[in-house]
DNA sequence: TGTCCGATTGGT
DNA sequence: CCAATCGGACAG
């Protein structure tokens, strides 16, 4: 995919990236999969983003930085989740990757999870990270790189694209109802969640 | 320097 | 439903 490809909101961005492969090369050797499920986080405004009211941190930096790069955040210690950077340098905005359908490495995927399961091995934030050996190592990575980087791989129509509110943002009292969760309509690969974030249907 | 806590996950 | 596990963020 083109730099400039990456320059447009993360709400615009995010459904885009349905249907792309992200793909990681390690010494290891290259593991791969299919974008299901995407989450737009659109800071400064957004309560659920960690960039809320402008807030520039190391942690945060990568948002703020270049469209295409990789922003990858820690979690609860002991997770990783990968996000896009969306938007123009300045605009912190970013776009999370929740759920990927492994197209290859599967028996890398397999041996850094320890499940041979092809609909667990990348069915949530933190476990497709773990699946791709994404990690710190990782952040700010240029995704037009040799490295991490993204491919096109097959489209989706609108009518194939579900929207629900994003998963565990309650907290964001003023933007947790916002329709940024957008997965892949009856694919198998896309995160189990709660029943509340259900699709509230499609975009065709 | 001390306390608090999470864009998750997997097991009870 | 709950614990795991830890560095960043912020208060003092």
């Amino acid at each position: 995919m083109n730099s400039a490809a990456f320059a447009l909101s993360a709400a615009e961005l995010a459904p885009l990236l349905l249907g792309k492969l992200l793909c990681h090369r390690t010494p290891q050797g290259l593991a791969a999969g299919m974008i299901v499920e995407a989450e737009a986080y659109c800071g400064p405004e957004d309560d659920a983003a960690p960039s809320f009211g402008g807030r520039r941190t190391a942690r945060t930096e990568a948002m703020f930085g270049p469209p295409g790069h990789a922003y990858v955040f820690r979690l609860y210690g002991m997770h990783s989740c990968f996000n896009v950077v969306a938007a123009p340098e300045g605009s912190p905005q970013a776009v999370l990757i929740r759920a990927l359908e492994p197209v290859e490495g599967l028996a890398l995927m397999e041996r850094r999870l320890g499940l041979t399961d092809p609909l667990q091995l990348c069915s949530g934030p933190g476990k497709l990270c773990r699946a791709l050996a994404i990690g710190p190592a990782q952040y700010g990575l240029d995704l037009c790189g040799e490295e991490l980087f993204l491919t096109d791989f097959r489209g989706f129509s609108p009518a194939e694209i579900c929207v629900s509110p994003r998963v565990n943002v309650d907290y964001a009292l003023g933007y947790r109802d916002r329709l940024w969760r957008f997965f892949v309509k009856d694919c198998p690969y896309v995160s189990r969640v709660p029943r509340r974030y259900a699709s509230r249907g499609t975009l065709g």
